[in-house]
DNA sequence: ACTTTGACCTGTGCGC
DNA sequence: TGCGCACAGGTCAAAG
């Protein structure tokens, strides 16, 4: 489910459900997610009241009236639940796995999956749930925030000051190919696997293209980079423009592909025909830094 | 300094 | 039906 555009709308979401409540009880099913829970997390946010919920790259950031700050990453299966006041009652009936935390407190939910749960001072619920348990969970004050070792070397956010001139300089000398280094952060945050992929196909593209083939001798970016710079900007506003329409009921979706998926033009299309205008090509998946990537060979060039 | 590989986890879907 | 394998939205440390 996270790539830039799902965790926005997550972000939106929690927002919206969160701030200005009170966390009244947190409980921990384990000692922690890809990483320890930092000691005393519970202690920080337990009794604080949520003043606002931001995201940097793929990180949520749940601002309190503290001081603190919780950092939340998805990693590839996280999610949250959210359980408003009156449907309480139903979950309680209907969970019947374990009840009992790592540290033995009572609860009234626990999937296999289910990490972390905060109660708010509203009744509400939120389950943190994330099979492969590649998220992670942090505490650390805001005035911290900027030698965070998790945020500091993050790039720019596609969505703000991105340019294409931005890009150039970074993918100066970088002979990687460049699908490769849509999904290294320090170039850009945000795009993962599918969207790298996308982004690619709108432009034209080939994922194999030397990085550094895109930017002019000069040190400015080539009109393809510049396109891809567009593109990248692009299909993120429109998968999250999809997924803020199904915003209202988004804790209760299962958080993998689902709704976007519609309009994937290359990803996990293998053997399927490009769907470009004019375009008769094949779909193709192809290996790159160990992962998939999906292109249409014909018109990415 | 840059680039690639393996590791972290569990679940699912496929071929045999 | 069962088993083994490939693969999955991310990131980072280690090796090359």
């Amino acid at each position: 489910m996270p790539e830039l555009p799902e965790v926005e709308t997550v972000r939106c979401g929690l927002e919206q459900a969160w701030v200005g409540h009170r966390i009244t009880e947190v409980y921990l099913r384990r000692e922690g997610l890809r990483f320890p829970f930092p000691s005393g997390m519970t202690a920080h946010l337990k009794g604080a009241t949520v003043t606002s919920v931001r995201r940097r790259a793929k990180y949520l950031l749940i601002d309190l009236d503290s001081g603190m700050v919780f950092l939340s990453h998805l990693g590839m299966s996280g999610r949250y639940t959210l359980i408003t006041p009156d449907e309480v009652p139903k979950y309680l009936a209907t969970e019947v796995s374990s009840n009992v935390s790592t540290f033995g407190e009572l609860t009234g939910f626990g999937g296999r999956h289910d990490h972390m749960e905060f109660r708010f001072g509203n009744g509400s619920v939120a389950v943190y749930t994330d099979p492969r348990r590649f998220g992670i969970a942090d505490v650390f004050p805001r005035a911290e925030e900027p030698i965070q070792t998790l945020l500091e070397h993050l790039g720019p956010e596609p969505l703000e000051q991105w340019t294409a001139l931005d890009a150039a300089n970074r993918a100066k000398g970088k002979r990687s190919p460049i699908k490769t280094t849509l999904l290294d952060q320090r170039f850009v945050v945000g795009v993962g696997n599918i969207y790298a992929c996308e982004a690619l196909h709108r432009s034209g593209i080939s994922p194999t293209r030397p990085t550094n083939k895109l930017v002019r001798k000069d040190g400015k970016p080539t009109k393809a980079l510049v396109e891809l710079v567009a593109q990248v900007k692009e299909v993120l506003k429109a998968a999250i423009a999809v997924g803020g329409s199904t915003l209202n009921d988004f804790a209760a979706v299962d958080g993998t592909l689902g709704y976007f998926g519609h309009h994937f033009q290359v990803y996990d299309r293998e053997d399927g025909p490009c769907l470009k205008e004019g375009c008769n090509g094949t779909i193709e998946r192809i290996v790159q830094s160990n992962r998939s990537t999906f292109l249409c060979p014909r018109c990415q060039k």
